[in-house]
DNA sequence: TGTAGTATGAACCAACGGTTCACATTTACC
DNA sequence: GGTAAATGTGAACCGTTGGTTCATACTACA
C-alpha cells in the first residue's frame, strides 16, 4: 500500500499539488501528516478540516503544513486527490477478480475482506471518502462522491454480469436496476460497520445481533431475490 | 398536521422549552419559523444551525428568536423534540396499519406514500432528522438518530411479523437479522430521494432507471429474498 | 563555516455567530 | 383615547475560531 501511495504522491508532485519537500519528507513523518488529515477529516468530516487539529494530531508545527501545501485547501485537495485515485486503482482490480467467483463468494469477499482492508491497511483513508459521502457538502461532490459512487457501483455492476454471464440469474430480472439496489445494500451494510454513528440510525448490530448474522442474512437477502429457483 | 402539531407544542410549553409567545403567534408567522428551522437545519446540518440565517429565512429579527426560545441551543432542542415526537407519533400508527397489508402492499404504500408524505405535507420535518442522522454529530445522537433508527425498524418489524403470521415467509428465516437487513435497504432507498445529496454517492436513480424501475427493484429483491418460493 | 532547506509556534487578523438591549410598534383593556 | 403590557426590531457588542504569516531556530552538507 505504501509503495502505491509514493507513486501517486510523485504524480501529484508533477501536477503541482505537493511540494517536493513533502515528498522528500522523512517517511515517518509523511505518513504522520497524511494520517491526521485523514483522521481529522473523518472524525469532523472533511469540509470542517481544521489546519491546527491537523498539526496538533500530526505533531507537526502548522507552519510545516503550510510549507508542504501551501494553503488549507490545497492540503484537503491533495489528500481528496490522493485517496480517490488510490482506492479507484484498488477497485479497478478487484473487480474483475470478484466477478468470476461464484456470486456467494464474491460478496462475501467485497463485503468480508473489504470491511477487513478498510479498518486495517485502508488506515482511514476509505472511512475518509465515505465520511465525505455522507457529510454532503457540495464542494466535495464532484471530486469526491460521484467518482467514489460510480467505481463502488461499477463493482457491483461486474459481479452479477459476471454471475449473469453464468447462468446463475433468475430471467426477467431489470438487471441495471436490481444492480443499483443490490450496490445501495451492500454499500450500506459496508458503511454502517465503518462509521459506527451510522449504526445508531440504522440499527443492524447490536449485543443481540452480531455483524456475522446480518452479512449472512443480507447475501441470503441478496441472492435469494435474484438467483435462479432451485 | 397542523394539529397535531399544536398539540404537541402545548406540551413542550409546559415543559417550559417554548415560550407562551411562541405558541400565541399568529399562525403565520409561527409556520413560517418552524419552516425556518427545519429547511435552514436541513441545508446545513441541524448541528451547524445558524440564528442569523434561521431569522432572515423566517422573515423575522433575530431579537424575536429569542423571545420565542431564549438561545440557539433551546431553539434546536425544541424543533427536535417536537419532529421527534410528531414523527413517532404518526409512525406508531401507521405501522400497524400497513402490518394487514400484503407484504408487498406494504412496502409499496410505506415507500412510495411515505415518501409522497415527506416530500410534501412533512415539509422538511423528515428532511430535517435524517439529515440528523447522516450528519453524525454526537449531540444528536440519543435525542434524534436513535430514537428515529428504533421506529422505523419498528415499522419493518411489524410489516415482517404480520407477513410472517400470515405464512407469507419461507422457513428457516433468520427472522431478526433480516428485518434489519431489510429496513436498511427500505431506509437508504428512501432517504436517497429526500436528501439528493445521498444519491451522489448511491447512483440510484439518474436519466436511465427512473426511481419507479429502483422501487420496483428493491421490493422484488426483498420478496424474493424472503418469500416462500412459488 | 556558510548556505540552502526545513521546522517552529506565537502573533496577526478577518469573519463568524451567539447574544443583548434600547427603542419602535402593536395589542389589550379600562 | 389612553396607558400598560406584550411583542417586534436589528445594530452593536464581543468572545471564539481558524487560516495565514513571519521572525527565528535548527539541520545537513559542501
Amino acid at each position: 500500500m505504501t509503495d502505491d501511495l509514493t507513486r501517486h504522491i510523485l504524480l501529484l508532485e508533477a501536477e503541482g499539488r505537493v511540494t517536493r519537500t513533502f515528498r522528500r519528507l522523512d517517511p515517518d513523518r509523511q505518513a504522520a501528516v497524511l494520517q491526521a488529515i485523514l483522521d481529522e477529516a473523518a472524525a469532523d468530516g472533511p469540509a470542517d478540516l481544521n489546519v491546527k487539529k491537523v498539526a496538533a494530531r500530526a505533531g507537526v508545527a502548522v507552519g510545516s503544513l503550510y510549507q508542504y501545501f501551501g494553503s488549507r485547501d490545497a492540503l484537503l485537495g491533495f489528500a481528496v486527490a490522493l485517496c480517490v485515485r488510490y482506492l479507484d486503482e484498488m477497485l479497478e482490480q478487484v473487480g474483475p477478480w470478484l466477478a468470476t467467483m461464484p456470486l456467494r463468494e464474491g460478496l462475501r469477499s467485497y463485503l468480508g475482506s473489504g470491511l477487513d482492508w478498510s479498518r486495517s491497511q485502508g488506515a482511514g483513508l476509505v472511512r475518509f471518502l465515505v465520511r465525505a459521502a455522507y457529510h454532503g457538502d457540495p464542494s466535495l461532490k464532484d471530486e469526491v462522491v460521484r467518482p467514489l459512487g460510480r467505481t463502488m457501483l461499477g463493482v457491483i455492476r461486474q459481479l452479477l454480469e459476471g454471475a449473469e454471464a453464468r447462468g446463475e440469474l433468475r430471467s426477467g430480472l431489470d438487471l441495471e436496476a436490481t444492480t443499483r439496489t443490490v450496490n445501495v445494500l451492500v454499500i450500506a451494510v459496508f458503511d454502517s460497520q465503518l462509521l459506527p454513528y451510522l449504526d445508531d440510525y440504522y440499527q443492524l448490530v447490536d449485543d443481540a445481533v452480531s455483524f456475522d448474522r446480518i452479512l449472512d442474512a443480507a447475501i441470503e437477502l441478496i441472492l435469494g431475490g435474484i438467483q435462479h429457483d432451485r
